[in-house]
DNA sequence: GAACGTATGATACGATCGTATTACGATGTG
DNA sequence: CACATCGTAATACGATCGTATCATACGTTC
């Protein structure tokens, strides 16, 4: 079935952000793109700033569920990790999805409203995988002892942080060393096992 | 001895960034802050692109040249463990700073001139931190055998990393989190000894 | 002391911005 | 049928944007 406006709207805003950054966003812009005019615009977000706010849950959401819809085939330990891949700008797609994240998570510095959701956002990721990481603990899969809280907070802090590198100096972290770093780093909690050779 | 006009103006770039984000920066408002005209920024400045991209530069060399001045007394993972505490926000100076840096790192994604200088900043940023590891390694100051060069890329990464979280999500990683995570992490590869008590 | 480059300010131009207002057809409802 | 509501478009308003141009001092150098 055909997208509704409101949503031509908002994937409208997420395109002009991943291919030209969140400052080329104008009201003008956006209908444009979406094909359909500024009255429209104004019809399903009342002003820009709730505009901004919208689009950032639609592609947080976009992104955290097709995370949640990764494979729990096999060990816990390569579940997660197969989770955390979806977070990391590894094809065209998520790049493009973790350009727009960078942008919006940047601006929440500074934009209440945003730090809003980025908070929403970050306290799901850090409890979602402390969960995982006491779900191996409770399964032996470990290699050491350790809080999961605390790998949580390092694991998620890590994949943001090398998701940037990894944007902002592609050359200077490709796409297979972050997954190597990535494993290395989970290994130093979990048994990996084969898994690690599986996609 | 009183500022330079230019460098009024870059500070005053950085100002508003730090307080208000990078795109509430125009070439109007930073002579306001600056205090001089128009005329004056656009004599230093070309365009509004090459403002940015100085300031960038200007922001870097004050977090590396005050990281570079940290004490090298004590354990070589002693000094690192100061030195990357600069490029954490643990107090309102950094905080300002910090903010700052991701504003740009974040338009790098999008925009090549500030993506050349980021390139460097990283670069620059794993070699170094290679460089301490490696020399921990010859001075035996470690608890595993690693490459130096991973462990600097992951450490570098999960200090930005840490940093993004601690600016847009404040109540969802403290400073003192963050420290005790870093020490953490840095313990995996060295023996931070009683150095982890100590400033 | 005339000429000149440097540093600064004032101002004008056209474009674009966010927002408010108004109009108009389609749809549903009394 | 009358009337309200919803979705969409067109357009106008004042503000702000980046940039270009011109004028004016102040040194320095022939």
């Amino acid at each position: 079935m055909a997208e509704s406006a409101r949503d031509r709207v908002l994937d409208a805003l997420v395109s002009i952000t991943a291919e030209r950054g969140l400052d080329q966003v104008s009201i003008r812009e956006v209908a444009a793109e979406a094909g359909v005019s500024v009255g429209t615009v104004q019809y399903y977000c009342r002003s820009k700033d709730q505009m901004l706010e919208t689009a950032f849950r639609h592609i947080l959401t976009r992104i955290t569920d097709r995370a949640a819809a990764t494979s729990r085939s096999g060990s816990v330990a390569q579940a997660l990790r197969r989770a955390l891949h979806e977070f990391l700008p590894l094809d065209d797609l998520r790049r493009r999805e973790c350009r727009v994240y960078l942008a919006f998570a940047a601006r929440a510095a500074v934009t209440p409203g945003l730090a809003e959701v980025q908070h929403e956002l970050l306290g799901e990721m850090r409890r979602r995988c402390a969960e995982v990481f006491a779900a191996a603990q409770e399964s032996g899969e470990v290699v050491t002892d350790f809080d999961p809280k605390d790998a949580a907070a390092v694991t998620t802090a890590l994949v943001d942080g090398m998701l940037l590198h990894m944007l902002t100096d592609p050359t200077g972290l490709r796409g297979t060393t972050a997954v190597r770093l990535l494993d290395d780093h989970l290994g130093r909690y979990l048994d990996l096992g084969a898994g690690r050779a599986t996609r």
